[in-house]
DNA sequence: CTTTAAATATACAAACTTGTCTATTTAATA
DNA sequence: TATTAAATAGACAAGTTTGTATATTTAAAG
């Protein structure tokens, strides 16, 4: 698959939007910041994407797919099916050390443009139910010891790594996420 | 205590702050809207507040100080130590449905200033911390099963109360605050 | 080599941003 | 009632915002 010339312009201002919109937000960074720091023009922008919103949208999409993609591959690294849920939790810490606690892109983004935005906040949504099922599936094959129910396991799980992601960005630290992974242990 | 002449202007200027950093956000809403909808002079803004930023941490201070007393309230009302902590989730649960699955000021807050300012940061630090001492002193005096540690358990209710917001201002449903409830029952 | 499409730089519009300043009116106090 | 402090309306500065338009250059494909 070869890249065509526009894709590499779309490549930049996605790479440079993702960076600034989950860095220092997206309300507080402008068209103009994308464009300089991407190093294309203006009008290519608009040529790619109809509005700012559009670009939020795009750039929500993008990371949907290779968030999931890379949390996927280190899941099927693991074969016992109670470690794979653990995973979830070293995938989670392992991803706040290396962009220094900013958070998750879709709470943030909820946060700042869900409120207002009806296809931001469907995007988000899609995003989080989509995972949420993903982790109902490893549930459902993990054999735990049911000292809760499925669903409650799962919910559980979910709303641990938010938690957890939340506390961490605040905290600046990730012990509350290695906490959550040792508590899971001892549920499971 | 009688309210001084510029307690009424400053109140009116909070209150509508408040409710529209909450509900819109604090980037996208205008120093002008503020003085508009709060129906008061700019000059008088500037008169009480140096700057923006300052507002928002005054909004953030009086939040910690109201939110923490009514929770307080609730959480006194109860007798048993185990209710006590099953509180915490009610209280959430309705102040989800009172603000039509807003989420959390302080989250929130983090999400869109906390990154570029370090005073409003140290405030938002402040009040979960605050928030998470409380918890342990409820599960220090809960007499719970110990099949969690002490600060397991107080870490996990953190996590699930803020993990359980967040999901219910994405999904704009108070299901998962719910089953957070359900989980530590039978876990106290 | 010529055509065609894309990317470029730059100027511009119209609105909005935070914050300052002046001049006037209101209201509490001495 | 006279003084004093506070609140008011409104203009203003300087900069930023998103988005459009124009004219030029680049580069790929026929």
């Amino acid at each position: 698959m070869i890249k065509q010339r526009g894709q590499v312009v779309v490549d930049k201002i996605l790479d440079t939007a993702e960076r600034l919109f989950f860095k220092q937000g997206y309300n507080v960074t402008g068209i103009n910041q994308v464009i300089e720091e991407a190093d294309i023009a203006k009008a290519s922008l608009y040529k790619h994407f109809e509005s700012k919103t559009d670009l939020l949208l795009a750039y929500l999409q993008r990371t949907h797919e290779r968030w999931f993609d890379k949390l996927g591959g280190d899941v099927n690294k693991v074969a016992d099916p109670r470690e794979k849920l653990l995973t979830l939790f070293d995938y989670h810490r392992e991803r706040q050390l290396q962009n220094g606690y900013s958070g998750c892109r879709f709470i943030k983004a909820n946060d700042e443009a869900g409120m207002s935005d009806e296809r931001v906040l469907a995007e988000i949504q899609k995003a989080k139910q989509h995972f949420k099922d993903f982790i109902a599936e490893l549930v459902a094959n993990s054999g735990h010891q049911k000292l809760l129910t499925d669903k409650e396991l799962t919910d559980l799980i979910f709303m641990l790594l938010d938690g957890g992601i939340v506390a961490a960005s605040i905290f600046k630290q990730a012990d509350d996420l290695q906490s959550a992974r040792t508590i899971i242990q001892k549920l499971l």
